[in-house]
DNA sequence: GGGATTCGTGCACACGTGTGCATTACCTGT
DNA sequence: ACAGGTAATGCACACGTGTGCACGAATCCC
């Protein structure tokens, strides 16, 4: 039903060929001619058909992305970053959610295949090896985001959670913390180990033993979670004086249990976030964590997919992937102090400039690395 | 690159035209005909193209989201339950940020009528009467979610905002107080005149006045707006005794900024918020705020596309608009309570059960409402 | 001024899929 | 055995766009 190339040749007449290349610039077309049909297409209010376009030329000019969860406002951080890129570059986004159900990501692997995007970014801790090799088949380059097995792909962008968890770590120590423990959430993969570990590295470099039942998984991310992990810590005999939460939303969960069991964070307690999402900085006492650069995360991630459209498959057989990986920064806050009846160590290391949500789009302390695979 | 039916025309000496209706199930080829092609298709790994396929029915199987920005949670959840019934329905959605921005908005009308979506979503409240005449014009059905001017378009969905404030307001009327002020976000068109209207009437009814220094609005709906909001209210010589907020998130400001100005609450000042993000259950004190049902408002308006797709234009000339208005419900929380100095008037009207999230779901207090135009 | 070159345009095919119509083979009834 | 019918399949065109090639006309060179 829309106006096509046909009916603009019609009303100017001329072929179609003629309009196809005047619409594009061609240097074939005489000025005058090509003029006057830009102006009747912009009369007609043709646009053109995207179908029949990318059916002769392959490009879809849109790109997938997968998410575990709308929901989650970490997610939906990475997703304005990819946004903002993507539609500068004039390229479309298809969004689906797997919610961690492998059925629903082969539907979105079917779908997007089907719809021939020209490349894809994973946002999702589980995504099945099967489905990856189905998207691969067609030639799609991909892109993970955090949340994943990186040595699986041959091109991803994360932040380094064990540098971040470190620098967690070592703030509470340096406030004098002794007995720390570690709240970590088992469905996200890589990247609770990865925190599990700069904790683990960071302790050991003080010279301090961590008893297991100082680190305890939780199924999920959210706030719940965090209110039930809190239970366990509380229940012990020894109890740890500091709780290094996997994410802000753990530890918004947590800070509520303590709340409603009457222990005064952070005179009594102590409690650091990972992620600086937005309401971290809402929380009663404002939540210390770790801000990772999410919109830039995203950024950085729909920026490689598009530079792989634009290298050719030159990848003959020493293929060289690519592995960006980000930096954070340590966000200081009130849920950390002194533990109770202790000397202070040194002093906080950055103190928070302005409002009290951390900068949203910083490229410092990026670093790229390129290695063979 | 990818395999096409002509692929498996070849391997399984049939013409393309077999294939092709062998896929689709036709009755009019052989059984085990149609089975060999199955079979061999499914060894090949095919999958249709969705451009070809869109070339000749005219359906592409994809639905246009258009948000004003990914990063509010209230759009998230909205966006979770459009997704849900979109994937439940074979659809693939394309989503684009508008930022509000007239440029952006253009761009994305432009992106979606290229690929020929067969419905859009809109759930931004700035969206220009221009380009929805673009899209009308290349007769797209268009469902308008909240936030909107309703009558401007023939196909919307929305929550009785009227109706939740005055429920609100009723709440703190029936704590017994009597100076409540209204704090708005004049950035988000009808929605937060609903809400005042709501406000003003049941202040009406029970016959107070509501002097004009105690109605004020901010220009944002996020945070640091609201802390901005309350400076306004703490500055009057006389102070309302409860807050009534346009959302949750300006609630979850004014909170942040009267703790810092050593005013309890409830105690000395109640505070209301709207929407109820998942974050409201987790302030402190847990904010009293009303329950819009936004997963069921995205599911309904998918739901409403898809069947505005199957329904052809049988709309000759006394065309129906459909408009359907949902019912939230008050969740009362603990940042309300009798004003300082006074008795109570009647027991809160619903206590919340179980977690303190609300409901994510539910079709209770519906209503559809259908009207000529 | 005639052949070679440039410029501008149209013809025809291709991309992958769907579908009306024609064609063939086989079966049924008399 | 032959007409008529049904079942199964292929042919050819269409959707809207892009592009190699050929063709005609104007211009240039010597």
């Amino acid at each position: 039903m829309p106006v096509t190339i046909k009916d603009i040749a019609k009303q100017t007449d001329v072929s179609h060929s003629t309009v196809s290349r005047a619409l594009h610039g061609s240097p074939l077309i005489a000025k005058n001619t090509a003029e006057r049909i830009r102006q009747t297409a912009l009369e007609l209010g043709y646009f053109p058909s995207a179908a029949a376009r990318s059916l002769k030329t392959n490009r879809s000019q849109a790109l997938g992305v997968i998410v575990s969860s709308v929901e989650d406002p970490f997610f939906s951080e990475i997703l304005q970053g990819i946004e903002e890129v993507a539609q500068k570059s004039g390229y479309s986004l298809f969004m689906a959610a797997s919610q961690r159900d492998p059925e629903r990501e082969q539907a979105i692997v079917q779908a997007m295949s089907e719809h021939r995007v020209d490349g894809v970014i994973i946002c999702s801790a589980s995504f099945k090896a099967e489905q990856r090799r189905q998207f691969l088949a067609y030639g799609v380059p991909i892109v993970v985001v955090n949340n994943q097995a990186a040595e699986d792909y041959r091109y991803s962008i994360y932040h380094d959670d064990v540098d971040g968890s470190r620098q967690i770590t070592r703030h509470l120590l340096d406030l004098g913390h002794r007995r720390i423990a570690y709240l970590g959430n088992s469905s996200s993969g890589r990247t609770t180990l990865d925190r599990l570990t700069g904790f683990q590295q960071e302790m050991d470099t003080a010279g301090l033993v961590v008893p297991p039942e100082h680190i305890h998984e939780v199924s999920g991310g959210g706030p719940e979670d965090g209110l039930a992990g809190l239970e366990h810590f509380l229940a012990l005999s020894v109890r740890p004086s500091a709780l290094v939460c996997f994410n802000d939303m753990l530890a918004i969960g947590v800070l509520k249990g303590l709340q409603q069991a009457g222990i005064q964070v952070p005179n009594e307690f102590s409690v650091t976030g990972f992620d600086n999402i937005v309401f971290s900085a809402f929380t009663n006492p404002p939540l210390t964590t770790f801000d990772q650069p999410k919109r830039f995360i995203g950024a950085e991630a729909a920026r490689l997919v598009l530079e792989l459209l634009n290298t050719p498959p030159a990848e003959d057989s020493s293929v060289q992937s690519q592995v960006r990986m980000l930096k954070g920064r340590l966000l200081v806050r009130e849920t950390t102090a002194l533990p109770a009846a202790s000397s202070p160590r040194a002093p906080s290391p950055v103190l928070e400039p302005g409002l009290p949500r951390g900068n949203r789009d910083y490229p410092a302390g990026t670093g790229t690395t390129t290695r063979k695979s």
